[in-house]
DNA sequence: CCGCTGGGGGACAACGTTGTCATAGTGGCC
DNA sequence: GGCCACTATGACAACGTTGTCCCCCAGCGG
């Protein structure tokens, strides 16, 4: 700017003044102005000018899973859908279900002074971020609840889902359900198992043990298990898939095989519909919740200081006829 | 940093050098920093820093089309993997295939001064990128090259790819091989156009315009195209699809009908292997393009200032048998 | 001719840091 | 005791902006 003012034999005020669209800079100045600013090459520098404001950074910060994640990577691109309507950029990075590299992200974000942060929580202390939402810093948690602070949290019906998954196959006359889930330290994955031991009670199945394998699983994990479950004195007919990755682990250790049990998955997941058999799925929205929470997180940054909201968005089965029907 | 230093009773400079951890402060003196620093949950503000230091502000820009779609969510990853091995956190964006958009993206970043930026250019217009190449960002293009700039490119063998598409078509027995592609005037859906004719030359059956659909192509018009292909005098008896949408538009469209024409799809995809039939794709690694392009970045940010590179990932070939043996 | 008005423009401080240099105190050595 | 070296600390400027306030001068009315 400096080098500007001095090429159009101004003072720097009034190049600012010119590139802020400022009035009282007459014609000719603004000219030479912007005459000296194409011919440097100017463009003023984001950091300086906010700095001097002490207004927004125009950042929001988004820390998840794995932008690597289909489910994971539309809720990042709604998060920017909305963040861009707002005017701010988003700055993202993975945690990979690690505590501690999920606060590293989180606050250097903070050091960059991002005006908000959206968080899909990797652990469950995050207490460290007090002192940020303390000096302003709206947060609001995605896909799972923060451990030991209140804050906006936007979830999914779990429970409410894998109940139904329950029931449904319950009600294609399947009595051995299984349930493949995620670790069980990620909210998630408990819930689901939660959901699953109400619908086998409530189905009058009963919840068996034998039939449930939390993770973490890889591929060769849910193969072993899977023949496990369809080698056990009473076999599983039916699987329920506690996410979107295990769902198709399943589906690759299943292929080829002739007696298939039947299936529904949590998330559902492009080209469930063409498979053969297609997919059942317990579907929900990735940019409804990337929606949901950039909204609420919006929200705070117009003013709204009402007590923490907690949303759970619905999720709905998507019956597709993976084997339902009990042969 | 001032409110520490008075509830301290020091210097701000002594706070700077207890926070960055200089020499030459008292043990005794520190502690009471620390304690004040914890107390007013005060974080350094590194847009301030960096102003400061004139030095890297830490960030890489990255214009995509669509993070979510997953083949760009996989360059994602991987460069934000990259990044984070360089200190550097990822600023991204999507373009939707808009000049404009791109254009308002990556200057944005630049006003925010990225360390550099990793583009896949959406037009063929971006010498407004000159300005500040001159200025010291280095720039890669990704998946396609620069309109009219002389930079650092990425890109996949995309003629190969089709040709080798064709020429596995043709090998086994297809004469009437069709092609959709994307919109013509995205420089991969030309390429592999180019792929295609010289394929068919190759082969020996020659290039037929009327098996030939550029898009841009939704599922409607994708339908639409198959209906004329399949009632051509000759009709089509195998395809060639010129990117992962497309492919799955032609999966869906064809679901569930008898005479499937063989396909070939450009872009390998989550569960191709699981369809029946599986799908032949022409694969290459998202990760590993947008390792390439990150490290070629980095290198430029390391000094290298050798002539711009240009990069081409080899692509391969992943025979699943959808149909090419002709019936 | 004087004073007032208003448009155009500049000087300077400040945002939150850090680099440079100066200074006060302390202990050791001759 | 005087001098030096060294440690611990602080004052101040500067990074690139912008907000505040001030100044100059032309034009105008009295």
């Amino acid at each position: 700017m400096n080098d500007v003012a001095r090429l159009a034999g101004v003072s720097i005020k009034t190049v600012s003044r010119v590139v802020n669209d400022e009035p009282g800079v007459h014609p000719s100045t603004a000219e030479r102005v912007l005459a000296a600013i194409d011919q440097l090459g100017f463009r003023r520098n984001l950091s300086a000018r906010n700095l001097r404001r002490g207004s927004s950074t125009g950042t929001i910060g988004l820390v998840l899973e794995d932008v690597g994640n289909p489910f994971y990577s539309g809720v990042t691109r709604a998060v920017e859908e909305i963040a861009r309507l707002r005017g701010r950029q988003v700055i993202s990075g993975s945690s990979d279900e690690d505590p501690g590299r999920e606060r590293e992200l989180a606050l250097e974000f903070c050091s960059r002074r991002v005006d908000g942060l959206l968080i899909v929580p990797a652990g469950l202390q995050h207490s460290y971020l007090v002192p940020e939402m303390r000096a302003g810093t709206p947060v609001v948690f995605l896909d799972r609840p923060a451990g030991d602070v209140v804050a906006d949290t936007v979830l999914v019906d779990n429970i409410g889902g894998t109940v139904e998954a329950v029931t449904h196959l319950a009600a294609h006359g399947h009595r051995r359900i299984a349930f493949l889930g995620d670790a069980p330290d990620i909210f998630t994955a408990n819930e689901r198992l939660r959901g699953y031991r109400e619908g086998c009670v409530r189905a009058g199945i009963g919840y068996h043990e034998d039939l449930v394998a939390m993770g973490p699983h890889d591929e060769n994990s849910v193969a072993t298990t899977l023949h496990r479950l369809q080698n056990l004195r009473e076999p599983a007919t039916a699987i329920v898939a506690g996410n979107n990755r295990i769902t198709v682990h399943i589906l690759r250790a299943l292929a080829g095989s002739a007696d298939r049990p039947a299936l529904v998955g949590f998330d559902d997941f492009e080209l469930a519909d063409l498979l053969s058999p297609p997919v059942t799925v317990i579907a929900h929205d990735a940019s409804a919740l990337g929606k949901a929470a950039t909204d609420l997180l919006f929200a705070r940054l117009d003013g709204d200081n009402s007590p923490p909201r907690r949303v759970v968005l619905p999720v709905r089965l998507v019956p597709r006829g993976s084997g339902e029907v009990h042969a």
